[in-house]
DNA sequence: ATAAACTTTCAAAAAGTTTTGAAAGTTTAA
DNA sequence: TTAAACTTTCAAAACTTTTTGAAAGTTTAT
């Protein structure tokens, strides 16, 4: 495979799992060219690559850099602003983890505790079987948690190579 | 707080959660209603309580049987269907860790592999970048990879347990 | 065999999300 | 200050996904 076509079937794979995993198909596109490329990009770049229109360009390339992916680079004598993406891979992994954890576990862990408080008979079979439901997902979500934090701290061949010990 | 309100608001955040990951808010929710409820619920009943059409709630539980999280149920001298989800909530991470995995991760290692064989020129900078890029990758998702499958094969306890060990 | 009870399908409609592009805004150099 | 170079915004359009509901299909009891 040549390496037009294999750019290609990267950020269309990378797109598409992005799309799975609730992230906007064309933010994940960039990303997967910012990822590729050498060198830091231009707005008008990244439009042409794509074939997207300014607009979307713009918004999305911000929208990375609010997930901390992307960051702006700005050469000397320049107008141009130039955008370039983290290289390290487990630092995206960690960027992401800690992202979605923020915008998604946490409200979720603050409504769990919340549905903690009601109250009801005890007599009653829906009401045991919620308490009971909402005591479970409780606990595993604050695993989860603890587990995503501990991540955000580590270094990737600690957490991997720790884990993978255990594993075999 | 009541349980009618409760029941309500894990509906709710439930099926947010789920959207946000990439699942159909509906079926996110009636998984919801299925867990907190101590029997197992008719069609007809599932779309009273969330308000949906017969198509829908039929497609939805159809769906959820697929992703093994929800189970038909016969009552002897019964006509109806009856369908109840699993209740234990490391058995439906387990089966939501596994379908995601088979229907994304999966995929993405092929491609990565696929992308190992480009080939190209060592001194151009755009294949070499696309090279480093696409390995590190492919060593994260191999990384991910066997770390689910771990999870897939353990127990809770063992799971957590051992991790949490670790960590502190 | 029939009809009642129930389930499934699917085309069309509604809802939700993403993209466009032109206009407005901002910054810089002279 | 001006105008050129560039960035941002946002309402409307395009696209995608989800939902509806009526019709078709299936099963069961008699």
């Amino acid at each position: 495979m040549k390496l037009a076509e294999g750019k290609e079937k990267f950020i269309e794979a990378w797109g598409k799992l992005g799309s799975e995993w609730g992230i906007n198909r064309t933010m994940a596109q960039v990303h997967a060219l910012l990822l590729i490329s050498p060198e830091a990009l231009t707005t008008e770049e990244i439009m042409a690559e794509l074939s997207i229109s300014r607009g979307n360009a713009n918004m999305t390339v911000r929208d990375l850099m609010d997930w901390g992916l992307v960051e702006k680079q700005h050469k000397t004598g320049e107008r141009k602003e130039y955008f370039y993406a983290e290289k390290d891979t487990w630092v995206i992994a960690r960027q992401v983890a800690k992202e979605r954890k923020k915008r998604e576990l946490d409200p979720v862990l603050k409504i769990l505790n919340q549905l903690s408080e009601v109250t009801g008979d005890v007599k009653d079979p829906a009401y045991k079987t919620f308490k009971t439901s909402v005591a479970n997902i409780n606990k595993l979500a604050n695993n989860v948690n603890k587990t995503l934090e501990t991540m955000l701290k580590a270094e990737e061949n600690w957490f991997f190579g720790t884990v993978m010990k255990i594993l075999k």
